[in-house]
DNA sequence: TTTAAAAATGATAGTAACTATCGATAGATG
DNA sequence: CATCTATCGATAGTTACTATCATTTTTAAA
């Protein structure tokens, strides 16, 4: 890896740690692009070169491709929630403390910003689409069954369900927890 | 009705509906608020005593009011999902055709501008915490409970995957169908 | 009908998130 | 060392949105 690259991550590092500190202190809304710009001593205009929206200083989740292919590798005898189940934990399960600890804070910056919010929704209900793919083809269907698209929504709903959880205070080491109950609740009927 | 609020009425449909027009005709983003408020012969700065955002003159639902009423409605004979579907059928079959033309093309807008699709989810995600109220009141638990809370996201993942269907070409005639048969689906354990 | 209060509007000015462009600079390559 | 190229900063411009205030329009009371 050249110098270039290594600056670039740096600098990339460093716009997204100025700015969360950032926002932490005095909110998302209330903090500018030019005050992100100043703290990570570039440019404002470098800061869009960086990260094309103020939102995605806080949204870029792996999570489209990494969860996909994780269902792509269970063993065919596990039905398509079980699949994911064990997608999720195997996806999710060994994820560092410091990535933890981001997914936290984007959680609870859902809660007071909107937008940030709203993005994260649109982000989620897309992997709809992607994890439609790799159980269509476990079942030996279309993508755009019907069918497939049920099960690809309910479990996205479900996780959904058990990830925002107001007041959003959300302890991220048991969110993992969380979602695995949800699945399992989902696999088994969803009784009341 | 006195004349004040009757003019406001006719000025609130006159900037939805030149607004939809140039939407349809020229794209959302390519559209300024200025252009709509020339089209509909008021300032801009009226615009905003009328509609709050741009994304607004597009987003309505009454949904997070009539649903969980619906829901409320239904005998408790029911299970939550069954109610939910009658619910559903009862809240939208009954739809006048405008209503409808006017959800079939929030829908097909929601494919080409990212912001309303994701303020779109947003308030789809939020209906989980609607819809959890009744729902819970008829099991006779907390809305907090996670349970409850897992159905509530089951069914609006299913409903949101039976309603964003790409490519949007959306027959809006058929949706009240899909979501039936969506939630009919997830009722019967979601077969593949 | 006249008048006073209240509400709605328009005009203006300002902020902040972007976008586009272009010359300067710093790093890669031969 | 020289040249080529990627990155950066500066600048100017657009647009959504906010705040303020004077003006007009509607309502309600005298």
């Amino acid at each position: 890896m050249g110098l270039r690259e290594r600056k670039k991550a740096r600098t990339r590092a460093a716009i997204r740690t100025e700015a969360m500190r950032l926002f932490r202190e005095r909110g998302y809304a209330a903090t500018t692009i030019e005050q992100i710009a100043a703290a990570a001593d570039i440019s404002p205009a470098t800061f869009f070169r960086y990260y094309p929206t103020k939102e995605d200083v806080v949204l870029q989740d792996d999570l489209d491709v990494l969860l996909p292919e994780a269902v792509e590798a269970q063993p065919p005898s596990l039905g398509p929630i079980a699949a994911v189940r064990a997608a999720v934990s195997q996806a999710l399960g060994p994820m560092d403390p410091a990535e933890l600890e981001r997914l936290q804070e984007t959680i609870a910056l859902s809660a007071s910003a909107p937008e940030i919010r709203a993005r994260a929704a649109d982000e989620f209900t897309r992997t709809i689409e992607v994890m439609a793919v790799p159980l269509a083809r476990r079942a030996g269907r279309s993508p755009d069954d019907p069918a497939v698209r049920h099960v690809a929504g309910a479990m996205i709903g479900v996780i959904w369900a058990a990830t925002m959880v107001p007041p959003f205070t959300g302890d991220a080491a048991g969110l993992v927890d969380r979602i695995d109950a949800a699945l399992a609740h989902l696999e088994q009927g969803l009784a009341l």
